[in-house]
DNA sequence: TACATTTGTATAACCAGTTATATATTTTAT
DNA sequence: ATAAAATATATAACTGGTTATACAAATGTA
């Protein structure tokens, strides 16, 4: 625990602000180290690359459905990365309302050396995680809680129920 | 684990966007709750009601030491709780450059109210990691380890003995 | 005592997400 | 065949944080 912290020192009340601090931490880092390593990506295009990856081909509805963040915040991250020339998009010939994105050329240059970087990031977090084997799971199944029943919800039940 | 989830499935590489994700869905769950009880405060005020509440006065430095968050932040923060009267502010008479924080009558009238939807909000938080007893010790240990060497750091290091 | 440094606060510009709303296309149902 | 509903995307406005910069007041030092 960090000496002198108040929000660990307020135990349960504090959790929401240390997620938060915490998840600031790690994206300002991140974009530290791109930019120490002189690459021009932003920390969660990781995600768009290695589903593109997998994936070859995907619009944004697919992207948001798979990594549940909203469709406005996956367009931003989309436009940034075609402007920067590493996704391309083109209309879907069957259903025009949808862009089918793909991985261009240079993603696919720069893809191994990118991975070399997320593989230290990995490290990172791993030699982090060393001695807290189940943080992941519990993470998980935090989660989990929230998606049965919203923070909200159970908030306003616990607050009945007092 | 949640089902279909891309992030879970990559496991270290989706660990801050989860977080990030998280708290995102705390702090929008937590304003919903403060609106539909109908009560005119920001998720993270809480903590400086209870900072205020404990120390009586303090200043913007103090403040952001002791939560670990910018000064800036702490400012903004302040700025809204003083427009809705919760935070009244006076400058040191022996230090100008200060401004004494105190927590304002209407504050104090709010509290024994408000201390009972943050009391609900500590039980969904204490239900939801019920079964993960080691959650909190956790995130000390993993918040600890990037107080003494930060993400950039150690990801630049794990590159060069790749 | 004067000057340099440090400290406390403020502000600007940015960023990554959200919700709410709009619009065009496709699908469904009568 | 057409009207209604659903879907895919786009955009606006907002939020809670960040870093960088500025500046005045206080402190330390030659």
């Amino acid at each position: 625990m960090i000496k002198n912290d108040f929000l660990s020192e307020i135990k349960y009340a504090g959790l929401t602000s240390r997620l938060k601090r915490l998840s600031d931490l790690l994206l300002y880092s991140t974009k530290d180290f791109y930019k120490s390593v002189g690459v021009d990506i932003e920390p969660n295009w990781h995600l768009i690359f290695l589903l593109l990856k997998e994936h070859e081909a995907l619009n944004i509805k697919e992207i948001s459905d798979r990594v549940q963040l909203s469709h406005p915040a996956i367009i931003k991250i989309l436009n940034n990365m075609k402007q920067k020339g590493y996704v391309v998009a083109k209309t879907d010939d069957i259903d025009s309302r949808k862009q089918i994105l793909t991985l261009s050329a240079k993603a696919y240059d720069a893809l191994p050396l990118l991975e070399e970087y997320w593989e230290a990031c990995i490290q990172t977090m791993k030699e982090v995680l060393e001695d807290s084997p189940e943080f992941l799971t519990a993470l998980g199944s935090i989660e989990q809680k929230f998606k049965e029943s919203s923070y909200k919800d159970r908030t306003l039940r616990n607050l009945k129920t007092n």
